[in-house]
DNA sequence: CGCCATATACTCGCGGTGAGCAAAAGGGGT
DNA sequence: ACCCCTTTTGCTCACCGCGAGTATATGGCG
């Protein structure tokens, strides 16, 4: 019997509802995924568009932005399952990742599609208030690492230290960790089927909390140089709903006076006449991505890097 | 007929000779290019695997730091004799390209191998020295753009200008730029078999010369914030080595002292008590990679932005 | 009319970075 | 032996970006 090769294309198509990023899942058996689909050399005339087909027939939702992430090519990088889902038992799996941006969470009329919260995957990648569980993490990963410097070195490197800053797009290296300690399901249910004992985060089938995770990290390292961020807001904004919205994204907040006096200096945002009507205190003008802020563009937010000491 | 997909693995490896950074090249029917191979699912488990293999085949070199660049699916990408080279005509070809770096040049026993100089293939991303197309290029880019704003504001953006400072780290986009432009043969080889005018660096064959700007930009840009000139580096090198191995990459000349402070306050080098003999001047100590230079670790080079009014 | 909450404006000080001067350490020629 | 040339190495200084804090404007609401 011969053996093909067979091309699976995936997305963490992300969007903003309020000041929480959400992730597009779908329901399969084995539980929540990201949406995928096999790509058909005689359909789809490159990735993008079989990308775009499919998803808009999985969950109605048109794309925006996208990005290619990485290929993974690993013979046994799924649990054996996965090849259930995606062809015969004998073929070969690639999968090619891709991040998508979209202004708003659409309406999604299909069951099977819903919006989940980046965090519900990842509660330690969320440090906008104090607590979590990153201080409890750090202790069991000390504890598996058990003495073996290098690996405290690598724990220390990932997870921040005294000496070393937290750097919030080491998402990917984080999960990893995480993986290799088995602290989250996936580990146990690739490698041994056994359940461990308190783990963190929502499990998704194969290996697609790896792929968001490393949608995570691409988009919070692209933020530092490129205005991605303007994807994920509607078309006029004040510059509140934008800093919370880098804040949901980076998973830490940041100065607010220095935040606006970065924006305006990088003619990354405009100044409309337009007021939004809000609740609480004194109106917010409304603002429009300035001309800075095309795609295209190499210039940056004003992102600080986290600290420990900052206001909640 | 059936058409399969065929996988199809690019490699872009590097390393200096002197203070010139070469990637190595394979002499094809058609002219030179990238080695590659097709990926044989029933034979390798990973890529890095399988492009290992046959590198080490093709070219007898053996890889060290490999880092994944991109997957291309895109239908039509190359020109119709790739396929003779790759697989059969009804096949349809994605390739993974790769980016390696080595150590040293190693000598290369096959003669259908060879280390070519970079900029050979890119005479306008070399800035070390005075001079150079840059300028004539910019004109005749003027010239296709035709008074379009958006295609002056994407020059401009790429290729510098009086507000946008250069940024070397956007070799792909130049690529693109001017294969748009049909300043680059490949272009008229591609869409209509004509031939230009003036051209300018070598032609490869397929996309190969856009993988290698790809992985030009992708090293450029990591160098600001991951220690990788030390993969290309021998065990022990003079600070002059180092700058000089620096600018090659990067295409530009820096400032020795900076250069040499933010070394040192960042731990990425360490003395030696030898120095090298050397002809000229003073001798210079001897260096060995540091602490904080380990590929982990998220410490950049001090690297300035290129600016116009520097020393040759 | 006073209180509260948020938005917006201004200031101050530190540290990183760009740029240059000057001394040190060899080699080679006269 | 001495001078000159070259490259390395050490040091200074000014500027600017950025973190962080303080103060003022502008609305809603009881």
């Amino acid at each position: 019997m011969e053996r093909r090769l067979v091309i699976g294309l995936n997305i963490a198509l992300t969007a903003l509802i309020g000041d929480e990023p959400h992730v597009l899942c779908v329901k399969r058996r084995g539980g929540w995924g990201l949406p995928f689909g096999r790509f058909d050399p005689e359909e789809h005339r490159t990735f993008e568009l079989a990308l775009r087909d499919f998803v808009e027939r999985q969950t109605a939702v048109p794309l925006g932005y996208v990005e290619q992430l990485y290929t993974f090519g690993d013979r046994g990088r799924e649990a054996p399952r996965a090849s259930l889902v995606m062809g015969d038992e004998a073929d070969r799996i690639v999968s090619v990742g891709y991040l998508a941006l979209a202004p708003e969470a659409s309406e999604l009329s299909l069951e099977s599609a819903q919006w989940r919260p980046w965090y519900a995957f990842f509660p330690w990648e969320d440090r906008r208030e104090k607590g979590g569980p990153l201080p409890l993490i750090e202790e069991r990963l000390r504890a598996w690492a058990d003495s073996d410097q290098e690996r405290l070195d690598r724990i220390a490197l990932t997870m921040g230290s005294k000496k070393m800053r937290w750097a919030e797009e080491r998402a990917l290296d984080r999960f990893e960790l995480m993986y290799e300690a088995r602290l989250v399901a996936e580990a146990h249910r690739d490698l041994d089927g056994v359940e461990g004992p308190e783990l963190y985060g929502e499990a998704m089938i194969s290996d697609h909390r790896r792929i968001l995770a490393t949608a995570i990290a691409r988009i919070r390292g692209k933020m530092r140089y490129r205005p991605v961020v303007f994807q994920l807001m509607p078309e006029a904004f004040t510059l509140s709903d934008l800093q919370g919205g880098v804040e949901a994204i980076l998973g830490f907040p940041i100065h607010k006076q220095n935040f606006r006096r970065g924006l305006e200096s990088a003619a990354l945002v405009e100044k409309t006449s337009e007021t939004a009507q809000r609740t609480g205190g004194r109106p917010a003008a409304l603002y429009l991505p300035g001309p800075a802020s095309a795609a295209t563009t190499a210039v940056g937010l004003p992102l600080p890097r986290y600290k420990e000491t900052k206001k909640a």
